[in-house]
DNA sequence: TAAAAAAAAGGTGTAAACACGTTGTTAATG
DNA sequence: CATTAACAACGTGTTTACACCTTTTTTTTA
């Protein structure tokens, strides 16, 4: 066993990806891996029975705790430990919101082992990993704050109820609120996303990833 | 080298995910992966300059040729290899599409290898692999053809711009017709999908990638 | 080329969606 | 305790969406 080796985790609910890549880092003699999690819930109780890896890689959707809340976590309560994204599709909304949750880095799954190998020494060594698109839209993007502006939970469940052929009188008799309240709702969210008609409502809901199909 | 090795290639856009699955298949012995391919066109190529593998591993959304598109080509030219699809989630639609196409089975990515090598070798010697869901809406499914209905291209424009905030009257100028013809469209569209709003045609036109964001 | 079918367009009515101003109600806050 | 602020609910009016049935125009095809 060597020493200087960097210690990993990773956090992805598709076993077979999962246990892929833990097989393939497994294989280099710089890592070790000292746990793997399905989700971030699971990822709270390894990190109190396993040794505390540097380099978490972490997968963005799953379900239970999703990798926005576990990297939020993770960086609350063991600032040190780095969060590597493993993100699915150059989904730059996305990428965007794991390093706001504090991701050091984010690594696309199409990425060869040896790119991901050198990704986690990087962000193991500075603590962040930016690949190419650095100076693209990603720089932008992150300083220039989009994010996505706070809904009442009422709102927020409003949003996805309309994602569906009820009517909002309908969405009212299922929220128990009067068919006005849901007015209320509806240019609440027009104002706030400068939309005007529901069908922009659903878009925006599909897009941002509120109603899943 | 072991007789009765099951020979196995990989199709997947992610080289993540390939090359794990690819280490961990090779692992078990009774396995031999003979090549990867990152998606359908490379697939082609590959079967001519390597050993005719007895069972393929299909992901279903790969760029340049996708898996429903490889599959057919696949059992039209070479009938006797077994396709395993491998989707993502439980996309119900999808999978039905896969063995519609040809695909012996699927295994969803969540498995654990032990279950991938199962469905490997159930496939290559039954011809197919059914899981646990055997009993369920698959068979429905797949036997009460639902093939997607047929629209004329105006219909489908219609649909397409239905996916914004235009109003109907700002489709019809966009289409140069009148907003009554647009009402047409949208009435034949109503009753070829059985919808009555037009968040319906917007769900329904994003579920079935005929918007695309 | 006449008949039939399909597509486009019209008329009209109702329901739902959208807009905006106003009024209770509750809970937080000075 | 009075003042805000946030939320829920109401009234009313306009626009858009939906429904249905008819007519005109174009295209197919017998």
């Amino acid at each position: 066993m060597e020493r200087d080796q960097i210690h990993i985790a990773i956090v992805d609910d598709h076993t077979l990806f999962r246990n892929g890549v833990a097989a393939l880092m497994s294989e280099f003699e710089e890592l070790k891996v000292v746990f793997e999690a399905e989700n971030g819930e699971q990822l709270q109780q390894m990190l109190v029975k396993y040794p505390l890896p540097q380099v978490i890689l972490m997968d963005i959707n799953m379900p239970v705790m999703d990798g926005y809340a576990a990297t939020k976590w993770v960086k609350e309560t063991h600032p040190e430990v780095k969060v590597l994204a493993l993100s699915m599709f150059e989904d730059d909304k996305a990428v965007i919101r794991m390093i706001r949750c504090g991701a050091g880095g984010y690594v696309l799954k199409e990425s060869r082992p040896s790119e991901l190998l050198e990704a986690i020494k990087t962000i193991a060594d500075k603590g962040v990993y930016i690949n190419e698109m650095v100076s693209g839209k990603l720089i932008r993007s992150v300083s220039g704050n989009d994010d996505l502006p706070v809904f009442t939970s009422k709102e927020f469940e409003f949003l996805k109820l309309s994602c569906s052929e009820l009517t909002y009188k309908e969405i009212a008799d299922q929220m128990f609120v009067s068919p006005r309240t849901v007015d209320n709702y509806r240019e609440a969210l027009f104002q706030k996303l400068n939309l005007k008609s529901r069908t922009g409502l659903v878009l925006y809901a599909i897009q941002n990833d509120i109603f899943k199909f």
